[in-house]
DNA sequence: ATGAAAGCGCTAACAT
DNA sequence: ATGTTAGCGCTTTCAT
């Protein structure tokens, strides 16, 4: 800064002027420091601006996984907006594991984020919020939703319960009883816990007793064996899976017990990632807007940055995707 | 920090040698230190660092977009290992727009990255890489593959001309001759252009003329069109896609147009990301190791901040996958 | 409108 | 082994 301060005849207190507030400078001086600028090819370390300024102009995101498209897509319209925006984002990711998600945040705030976007696995028992609502640092949740009592935290999340129970209800209007749900960790995850409700609601509503579900860690190797038992015993006709990924499992491991879907067996989905309407036959499944989700959070998340107050939670609508994978049962 | 020492009876310096170079200071006082460390939740402050040590510890990213899930698990890749390495991770995507890769590139200069790791549209004539080489930051490309006279820059990929050779005499073996390559932008792509190249040695290998390709830019809304008219004129049995995403969408298109896969035309595809495993049936493609990769980058890149010169191109092994959408022309 | 100078939090050279 | 201190690059009072 020095270099351009003398190169435009003026002081480093000018050439800061022209970089953040051009409006108090005169023009000619302006000028000849952006030329300056140019010439020497003047790039402005951020070090020095965050250590004075005491704002880094980046965003924290903390996700469970990059691995998993629904995340991944989001990540893309957080980046995408924070562009937009003017902050840069800096991310780590937890592996669905609660301890991670402290180490993650730490590792952040040291970096001195202005601010956090984050998925955790349950909104209302954390750890890390707690320690980020002591420190007042702004976030906001994205997928993770809140019940009414819980209205503390900003979040950023389609209606999961009862995106579920129109879902399964959708299934029961296509004539079947016996829904069986292949649900994510339900302890761990509140999301996984709504759509869990949102399933009973469904199966209620319509007089039908809900099925135990069947709960796969993410990735569970072993699901196709917990499928193959629970089918057996249950006789499901069609299968509501808390995610797409469950979803794709379930229909490949139901060829191998040699079901063939939809003919034999109905399957559906959550999460409506790209690729699950392209496959052939598409899946039907509940499409959350990944993207808009994580434009919003953005959005929301610089509004608390420019003084907002925390406001109703953002509910973005979802959409049934009414593919080819669920049909009416055998009669 | 101040008062950290203050707690601790000592001076900054020993509360800074404590957390940089421990084996340097005496136990009780260590003991000490980190105590007041803990009771007073002292964080160091990044900005303050890297201001004085000149390093950041943290790897800028430059992929072109984050919604497809080849760069995802890369990412992936790329953040789990930086994470171990005890580096964190500063994202810009370019949307596969060349003129974006110079704005990505500058955010993650002026945060002081102190390597980079990026796929590029080209790795032979790229102003970003050339202003990386001239401002002598270290980096390492991801998927990008440089030919025999441009070993200058350091990659990791696969073998791209010689995977699509594999896959395209696969379906040569298979009984097919009249085989179309759907490409991505070959003109800017230099995988594109390299995948088409293994295309070409193939089918005259085999004593066939290559046809010439249909050229689709980055998730085309025409794609079905320019297809249909292909299929028309050059009565192809199978199709050979520079991407899986290619393939799930002429898959798709395909079946508009009346054909099945793979009973009236096969399809290949060129990725393996692990959606088109689980879909039905199968895709056959080429499996790229994308989170290999990305950890490969990354200790590459950390073994050029630690001195290493550049060396020989990383080639990871590529694996044909042999999915379901292959078979036999119709007699 | 502009400049001089203090100081953000930290590390490292130097002194003890 | 520990302390003192200069200074990294920038922004922002405070003067002028």
């Amino acid at each position: 800064m020095v270099d351009v301060a003398r190169h435009a005849r003026v002081s480093v207190a000018t050439v800061s002027r022209v970089l953040n507030t051009p409006e108090r400078v005169a023009p000619d001086k302006s000028e000849a420091v952006l030329e300056a600028v140019r010439k020497l090819e003047f790039r402005p370390n951020l070090a020095g601006r965050t250590l004075r300024a005491a704002r880094t102009r980046t965003l924290g995101v903390v996700l469970p996984t990059l691995s998993h498209p629904v995340f991944a897509e989001c990540l893309h319209g957080i980046e995408a907006t924070a562009r937009e925006r003017g902050y840069s984002i800096s991310i780590a990711t937890t592996g669905y594991e609660p301890a991670q998600e402290h180490q993650a945040s730490e590792i952040l705030l040291q970096r001195r984020v202005d601010a956090m976007v984050l998925t955790v696995a349950d909104a209302r028992h954390s750890r890390v919020l707690d320690k980020l609502d002591a420190e007042a640092v702004p976030y906001v949740l994205v997928y993770n939703q809140l019940g009414r009592r819980h209205r503390r935290r900003s979040t950023v999340s389609v209606d999961n319960r009862a995106a579920a129970r129109q879902m399964v209800a959708h299934l029961i209007g296509l004539g079947h009883r016996r829904i069986l749900m292949l649900a994510g960790n339900v302890r761990q995850s509140d999301r996984s816990r709504q759509r869990l409700q949102g399933y009973g609601d469904a199966m209620r509503a319509a007089g039908l007793t809900p099925l135990a579900p069947i709960e796969l860690a993410f990735m569970a190797p072993d699901a196709a064996v917990h499928l193959g038992d629970a089918i057996r015993s249950d006789a499901p006709t069609a299968l509501f899976c808390s995610s797409d990924q469950l979803a794709l499992l379930a229909i490949r491991d139901l060829a191998a017990l040699g079901l063939a879907v939809p003919a034999d067996i109905s399957v559906a989905g959550f999460d409506g990632t790209s690729l699950s309407a392209l496959m052939v036959p598409p899946l039907t499944t509940v499409v959350q807007p990944s993207i808009a989700l994580g434009r919003a959070a953005v959005e929301r998340v610089i509004a608390l940055l420019d003084g907002a107050r925390i406001a109703q939670p953002t509910v973005l609508t979802h959409e049934l995707r009414l593919g080819a994978t669920a049909a009416p049962p055998r009669p």
